[in-house]
RNA sequence: GGGCCAGUGGUCUAGGUGGUUAUGACGUCGCCCUUACAAGGCGGAGGUCGCCGGUUCAAAUCCGGCCUGGCCCA
């Protein structure tokens, strides 16, 4: 039927087809089409660079759903679409040039940023058309793109507005000697030696020594708070009093919480601010003011009285040594402890505060969860996740951050008052570092006015995502059509931050929920099942696999991964699904036999209903295996539940179609061609290879293009249409079976026999009670099994016998309760066997127990029987109801 | 520490509305070059379904506790 060569080279295939669905453009996205929109939130890249098997993975989920949509006939909305904005890509660039973003200038450090972006991106769009990834470049975008920044200004000016938006303390990660703000991903932890001192405070009511272990004696200034363990027995008595605090004199608190660790120090803490990150949930719970104790230059603070202007490490040593002075010091211990360093000098981190950027988001956290139960999830638990993250939260979200690569906060401040000027929607997008003020002065105080330096959270661009694909703010009419969004892909680690963030804003900006769903990938483990990092050496390289077995058979591993669960790479699923494409190539050649020559043919039957063609009992079987498969298929993928779609296609393939059915009709190939097996062949394999399509895309187009586009005329099998069942016959089907036992058990015989299984045997006599074979089926029996001969013969010349009972435990239990147990015995002990005569005459089975005996009506079990033949034992040839006798020549 | 998820033969995994002998793959052992496929076919061995307790006639499955691993905790 073809010029082309019969040898699989799945490395050419795949770029043979790669290249023509770009120059066909088989996935846009078409605005004008009448058809259902299906669209795809789908997560923009980041462009840093390398891609690794987790990305791979998880934007191959995102891909089966967008190639299984448009065989179901939607118009679907893919974008390629990358996110440039943050921090990793200033590191990167500080790396390329050996550079320091803070000590360089802001616009030409962004610039570079930019360059680098844009340089990554290009080889990016090449690494997803390898993975074979059906993202449409006529939607695409990127987050640095000022019409895409805009929204996010213009979604800030309208939040400030509304008096969502306000400015408030929170601490930042400070390096004292870089004198710059860090992001919790510039913080690195190491383990310090550092001495735990014991500290003397007195309890104001009654005058006793409290002694408190602290890491943080400088910092005694600022303590806000003591606190005990509510289960420590000495809470009782110390609770609702007051301490007084060393040196300073400084009245504090008591309070009872079940954060204080009993066993650590004397069991008594206490609260700074702040002296790390968890003292976060102390200043929140307990309403705590911010004081600031170190300065921006790592210098002690005025408050801090006899120490301010003293280096941390300075003031640590004179208010240890003035301690000691005054008696007020117990005792030091050295303890390790892991602190917090700046990544760039190694310089332990401090938090001061500064004044930030808070969106309220408190105020909506009824909305969001109800909002939440409109959406559906997948997996379902993963609602729980973001519910538990929505209950717990217990402070405003802080939008601004102090970095340079990012979407600008659209505002000026003045100088002297703090008085904000946010800029006009119409001005957006703008950048107040470079954009003048609107107004010359401060229309309240007269002081200068200067352009917010500060940028936004990455989260407040990344969580405007479905207004940009659905045309907000510059096309009403598209947007109201388009948006909710069909569908979010994401994976779970940013639940609490893409999905949250996304729902929040959506919510406070339009009212609606973003998306009708929300699909969430697990985590891709290294093969042992710990993370991957690249510092562990065990980061798997997908574009090294797909070199060495190409990308349908990564697809394959990707498809095996549990939607939702976390899956450690597996080498096994990628090298099974080189398998799956050698055998579905193997079968198709032999299927393509029965197709040669014959296509006029095919064409005339293949519209016609299955009741119009003569099919043999084992087509019908097939014909309903298959749909069956197809509607396994249908429903998981509906789920998104790709291995269970990838798992009962492949079942299908292996066993129902090349290990019974083709075994079995391989004679008709090669002589009849008759219309029922070109019917059965031409409609399951092309339906089994478009439920394949959009797991393994290049082999199913490539089968298609060789055995099918003839006939089927679309250009591609990615824009068919999802195959629908066929046809379901129970009782055919049950036939079928039983034909397909009987050629096993011969074949297995064969097997034993050490007969080859090719090699003709002579006659094979059926024999059993209602044998009911028509004159078709024991001839494709014959054929089947290479016999000369097929006899059936009458169950009166064999005598009958008792092998199993299988008991109807459904049905037992409710009847004969805690006896169950007993039958149960008597059954597995075998003792039944000797009465197999009584029990085949009788129709019951009477077990005898110490008080008497059970009798089990005939309803409560089946009887497996078993044969004998003129005294001879054949009882291991019988299948089901059928004697098998077999001539071995 | 909190929330969620997982824990099944040597390895990975299916099942999970309770019901005989627990699915499949990889590996392993035996047989077979059978004209689509040895990158294959047929068969065998291999399991206290993480541990403890409970509910039940009956638990891999339901309930409780514990252990181990993964993700997230602004």
């Amino acid at each position: 039927m073809s010029e082309k060569s019969n040898e699989l080279d799945i490395h050419e295939i795949e770029r043979k087809w790669q290249d023509y669905w770009e120059k066909e453009e088989i996935y846009r996205y078409d605005p004008d089409s009448k058809k259902p929109v299906f669209s795809i939130d789908n997560p923009p890249r980041y462009a840093s660079g390398k891609l690794h098997a987790g990305h791979a993975v998880h934007y191959t989920h995102i891909d089966f759903v967008a190639r299984y949509k448009r065989m179901r006939g939607y118009n679907v909305f893919f974008p390629l679409c990358f996110d440039v904005n943050g921090m990793p890509i200033e590191v990167n660039v500080e790396k390329k040039y050996g550079i320091r973003m803070r000590e360089y200038d802001r616009h030409k450090f962004i610039k570079l940023c930019e360059e680098f972006a844009q340089s990554n991106i290009g080889e990016m769009i090449r690494q997803f058309k390898v993975l074979g990834e059906s993202m449409d470049p006529s939607i695409y975008y990127q987050t640095d793109d000022p019409n895409y920044r805009r929204l996010t200004q213009i979604s800030f000016i309208r939040l400030y507005k509304k008096g969502e938006i306000y400015k408030g303390d929170y601490p930042v990660n400070w390096c004292p000697r870089c004198g710059t703000a860090l992001y919790d991903a510039e913080v690195e932890y190491k383990k310090n030696i550092t001495n735990l001192n014991y500290v003397i405070f007195r309890v104001k009511e009654t005058g006793e020594d409290l002694i408190i272990a602290t890491t943080r004696p400088e910092l005694l200034a600022t303590c806000q708070l003591v606190a005990i363990n509510p289960r420590d027995e000495r809470a009782e008595h110390l609770v609702g009093k007051t301490a007084i605090s060393p040196i300073y004199e400084r009245e504090l608190k008591i309070v009872a919480d079940e954060r204080v660790d009993p066993e650590f120090g004397t069991g008594v803490v206490m609260i700074c601010t702040i002296g790390d990150k968890d003292d976060l949930q102390w200043i929140f719970k307990y309403g705590l003011k911010f004081e600031k104790g170190i300065d921006e230059e790592g210098r002690m603070t005025d408050i801090t009285g006899p120490y301010a202007g003293l280096t941390i490490k300075e003031a640590r040593e004179r208010i240890i040594k003035d301690l000691k002075e005054r008696g007020l010091l117990v005792k030091q211990e050295e303890i390790e402890q892991n602190i917090g360093v700046c990544w760039r000098c190694g310089t332990p981190i401090e938090f001061i505060h500064k004044k930030q950027w808070f969106l309220k988001t408190l105020d909506h956290k009824e909305k969001i969860l109800e909002m939440a139960d409109e959406i559906k999830w997948y997996p379902e638990f993963m609602k729980i996740r973001l519910r538990e993250w929505v209950e717990s939260l217990s402070w405003d979200w802080v939008i601004s951050r102090q970095r340079y690569f990012a979407t600008p906060i659209p505002v000026w401040e003045c100088e002297r008052c703090g008085y904000i000027i946010p800029a006009e929607e119409e001005q957006c997008y703008v950048d107040p570092t470079i954009t003048p003020p609107p107004v010359e002065k401060c229309p309240k105080c007269g002081g200068p006015l200067k352009g917010s330096e500060d940028v936004f959270d990455t989260w407040m661009d990344s969580s405007i995502t479905p207004l940009y694909n659905t045309f907000w703010m510059r096309d009403e009419e598209k947007h109201q059509r388009l948006f909710p969004m069909s569908l979010r892909p994401q994976s779970h680690d940013i639940i609490r931050t893409w999905a949250f963030y996304t729902m929040l804003r959506s919510y406070l900006l339009t009212g609606k929920k973003p998306w009708n769903e929300i699909m969430m990938g697990g985590f891709i483990l290294a093969p042992d099942g710990s993370p991957m990092h690249t510092s562990k050496g065990n980061v798997v390289d997908p574009l090294e696999i797909i070199k060495d077995y190409g990308t349908d058979p990564i697809r394959y591993f990707a498809a095996m991964c549990t939607l939702g669960k976390d899956s450690p790479f597996r080498m096994k699923d990628v090298k099974r699904g080189r398998q799956v494409i050698i055998k579905l190539w193997n079968i198709m050649k032999l299927v393509s036999r029965a197709f040669e020559g014959e296509y006029e043919k095919i064409m005339d039957i293949k519209w016609r209903a299955s009741t119009d063609i003569p099919l043999h009992t084992i087509d019908k079987w097939l014909l309903t295996e298959y749909s069956r498969m197809v509607e396994i298929a249908t429903k998981s993928a509906d789920n998104y539940e790709f291995d269970k779609v990838v798992r009962s296609a492949t079942d299908f393939l292996w066993h129902s179609l090349a290990d019974n059915y083709l075994e079995a009709v391989k004679y008709r190939i090669y002589t009849e061609k008759d219309p029922g097996l070109l019917y059965t062949l031409y409609h399951s394999s092309l339906g089994l290879i478009k439920v394949l399509a959009p797991f393994m895309p290049h082999i199913t187009e490539e089968l298609y293009q060789r055995y099918f586009i003839k006939l089927e005329g679309i250009k591609s099998i990615h824009i068919s249409s999802w195959p629908e069942p066929l046809l379901k016959e129970k009782e055919a089907w049950k036939r079928g079976e039983r034909l397909f036992e009987i050629i096993s058990a011969v074949r297995r015989w064969k097997n034993s026999e050490r007969i080859a299984l090719g090699s003709e045997i002579g006659r094979v006599t059926l024999i059993g009670p209602s044998l009911d074979f028509t004159e078709e089926e024991l001839y494709d029996l014959k054929e089947a099994v290479k016999a000369k001969e097929i006899k059936v013969m009458m169950e009166a010349e064999v005598k009958e016998r008792v092998d199993g009972i299988k008991l109807k435990f459904d049905l037992l239990g409710p009847k004969f309760r805690e006896k169950t147990s007993i039958i149960t015995k008597f059954v597995k002990s075998g003792e039944w066997k000797e009465k197999s005569d009584e029990i085949l005459r009788e129709g019951v089975l009477r077990v005898p127990t110490e008080s008497g005996e059970i009798v089990v009506p005939g309803e409560f079990f089946d009887v497996v029987k078993g044969w004998t033949l003129e005294g001879r034992d054949v009882g291991r040839i019988s299948i089901g109801e059928v004697l098998i006798i077999i001539d071995k020549t």
